[in-house]
DNA sequence: AAGTCGATATCGCCA
DNA sequence: TGGCGATGTCGACTT
């Protein structure tokens, strides 16, 4: 016999005691909910760096997949964190709701010490995350290896993420003349990291290759800053100008 | 005369019509407070890139500061979201309660569409902000000016950020022998770019300096990878292993 | 598990 | 405002 147990999808709770807040993220926890918690809390972290944060009212959302993120009422990232796959822990503690997040791997401990409670919830969340996303780095690449032209009249694609001993190569080709060509490609203006990227390729190529063999650098990207075309200029590397293609451009194509 | 007005420090809908949840969202945003939505919506974004997302469950904050995050039930990081300084705009269309939020420089557009909402909440916050963090690049910078010996024996810091023209040298020096050193650090195990980012460095310094006068290039990291390490090699570039001091480090320094 | 690199990266600093 | 580099970057992919 089965028991239908129709999913929770919501509980929450207004000011709770520490002790409701606590079964509540408990139990949201144990069911897969994702859970929040809003309230005056202090924030302590000990990993790859160390933090605290002093007594503040803050917003925590602990996710099922592990994730716990603290957000203060500005900035787009939150104050302090932990990845998925943690290891979630809550109790009371001296009247307190304390909610710690662990991981191994690299050793990192979170915990959130609540002096109250605003408001808990937890949700049952069900989601498809059928993310689509264009305009990448990955859109412009389809577009020069459909139009090579683009890059230059007469260049011959032979390969992408071509490795070499400094890395993979975004698009690695031939010019008309039959020289080696190294394409770096970003999605939008690019400064003098993206120079120095290309140019160790060159260099590793270039030593890859037959010595008497030339090899090209062609940076391909929106734009540069006046640095970075100093930069290339100096490596006597190249630069196109090419956007990533906007969904129109991509259906068309089609 | 003036009104005391209390800041209202919670308002919170389970299951509110559209309206309902649109009335709180605005008035919460208009009160300067930290506004959440659950519920199962579809979010299209167009700006630096192009998105859409289907239908799902999700939670999404609104902040005082202007930002916006939609958060799945995975993952650290959110699935849609706008930077602080943008404009929001909350609505019903054709009964459903779509939340809008847009700038300019860049032109960016994001649109929440919700087809239910299982709790909407708007949060009064007060927040210190005071988070005190160590263990980053600026840590172990200090840890180097208090003890150069850790570099290497009798190098002597000039600068930091001594500006070349292929950007700011971390730690600017000499060594015992009166050549000039660049040392570039970072705070935690670096890959071939961290190698590319002082060869930029070194290059640079080299033709600003007289051309006699050699140029030495140190990165200080905990470790480097096999590649890093093979890079260095090849372009005559030195390595130190220190990693930044730890909080109790720091205290002792004192 | 570690290396490598893209990202609507975000964020802070400085010119 | 744009350039530049750090980040407890995160995340995806490959080895």
């Amino acid at each position: 016999m089965t028991e239908r147990e129709e999913t929770v999808r919501l509980r929450s709770l207004t000011r709770p005691a520490p002790e409701d807040a606590c079964e509540l993220v408990v139990e949201g926890i144990d069911a897969g909910a994702l859970v929040t918690a809003v309230g005056r809390c202090s924030v302590d972290y000990e990993g790859r760096a160390e933090s605290t944060l002093g007594p503040g009212e803050r917003h925590v959302m602990l996710k099922p997949d592990g994730a716990a993120l603290v957000h203060t009422d500005e900035g787009q990232q939150p104050v302090n964190w932990q990845p998925p796959d943690c290891d979630h822990e809550v109790s009371v503690v001296d009247g307190q709701l304390l909610v710690e997040s662990h991981r191994e791997t690299p050793a990192e401990h979170l915990a959130i010490t609540f002096e109250s409670v605003l408001q808990a919830s937890a949700f049952g969340l069900t989601d498809e995350r059928d993310l689509s996303l264009a305009g990448t780095e990955e859109d412009l690449r389809e577009r020069v290896l459909d139009d090579p032209d683009l890059v230059e009249t007469g260049f011959s694609p032979l390969a992408t993420e071509r490795s070499t001993p400094a890395g993979a190569v975004d698009v690695y080709g031939e010019d008309r003349e039959g020289r080696a060509v190294v394409v770096e490609l970003k999605r939008r203006r690019v400064g003098p990291d993206a120079v120095g990227q290309l140019s160790r390729y060159v260099d590793a190529l270039a030593r890859d290759l037959h010595a008497e063999r030339e090899v090209r650098g062609v940076l391909v990207a929106p734009s540069v800053t006046d640095r970075a075309r100093r930069l290339l200029a100096e490596r006597g590397l190249e630069f196109v100008s090419l956007k990533p293609p906007r969904k129109d451009d991509i259906d068309a194509d089609g």
